[in-house]
DNA sequence: ATAGTTTTGTACCGATCGGTCCTGAATTGC
DNA sequence: GCAATTCAGGACCGATCGGTACAAAACTAT
């Protein structure tokens, strides 16, 4: 009964998601957010609410994302093996792409900490899941549940690091370094 | 002959490094810097240049006294305890001040990746030196120079990962065990 | 005391921020 | 064709951004 959309809210939802993963939430301003998505300022407003419900809304994707693929690559290996897939995630899967923007959730847990502190704590909360994550894999080693929690905690701090040198550009090779490096002194405290 | 300066220069840019940890660059605005300050506007141009200089020098003297500390605590402690000691540095130093605001370099160099990168990368230089650092420490525990360069990048992780905890306020208790967990299995891997 | 110099407070600047509003175009059901 | 409805583009909004200009206040040297 009336014009339809034009556009492709989804399509527009990840072409905002990687400038948000790539610049920032402060750093990536609505003029900006519309170029990457190509839709106009109303469409924006009617399809997403504000800049913030559209974060929100990407950040909990990410992490709906990030937690998937963890799963899957749970798996389908061995725990540590998929541990460890995951964690060289970040290495380019696709020439340059994606692959030195770190992670979308610590960028934000830092970044809005002391700012938008409900937007932080939701970043790291997902983060909390993804350790969860870890320690339940870890559990299927046959550890005992103690040691599953410690390294659980180790491995999310390494994840971080990793992250953090990802977004820092250091070479993939610096990086595949750690990770192996890593999981080798990870695996001989199991 | 002429009006002296009615402002302490040192504590000025003091209060403008804990703003700048704290918030971040971005979200540390002019009127912000100016309030915790305690200096007028035209003090501020005729002092420090611009608010990106003024961060900058933030920045540079965070480094330095970050590495002051670190090879402080490395000269004063046997290489691994020395190191220990560094890690645990975010912790409730002094209650709650400054304990749960990470890493200057570390959240400088993800906020601004992307957005300012001279400034990132100078943020990820100086954290390149305090890896430089601890590879010197691990060399003096007689390993050999593959495993001080190995573990040295590891630790960063272990670092940078922390810093992240720390910004993410996860509970003090949590980080130490983290930082107690890390430490067991870095020196079993020694 | 006064002239000379520098600092300081503040008014002001253009640009941009996120967000709203309104108009005209497009599409549908009848 | 026409009325009803919803879309998209962009003008417009107040607030705030970082930065400049300028005049009054404060101090020193003589």
């Amino acid at each position: 009964m009336a014009r339809p959309v034009e556009f492709d809210r989804t399509l527009a939802r990840d072409r905002a998601l990687l400038l948000f993963w790539r610049r920032g939430y402060q750093a990536a301003s609505l003029s900006d957010l519309l170029a990457a998505m190509e839709i106009s300022r109303s469409s924006f407003y009617a399809a997403f609410g504000d800049k913030r419900a559209l974060f929100l809304e990407c950040l909990d994707l990410f992490a709906a994302r990030t937690l998937n693929f963890l799963n899957g690559t749970l798996e389908t290996n061995p725990p540590l093996d998929g541990l460890k897939r995951f964690f060289e995630m970040g290495l380019g899967r696709m020439g340059d792409g994606e692959s030195h923007w770190g992670c979308l959730l610590v960028n934000t847990s830092l970044e809005m900490a002391g700012v938008d502190d409900a937007l932080s704590q939701r970043a790291s909360a997902h983060l909390a899941q993804v350790q969860a994550a870890f320690e339940a894999s870890l559990l299927k080693t046959g550890c005992s549940p103690q040691k599953a929690a410690d390294l659980s905690a180790v491995l999310m701090l390494l994840l971080e690091g990793l992250r953090v040198s990802s977004r820092r550009a250091l070479p993939p090779e610096t990086q595949r370094n750690q990770i192996h490096t890593a999981f080798r002194i990870v695996d001989a405290a199991l």
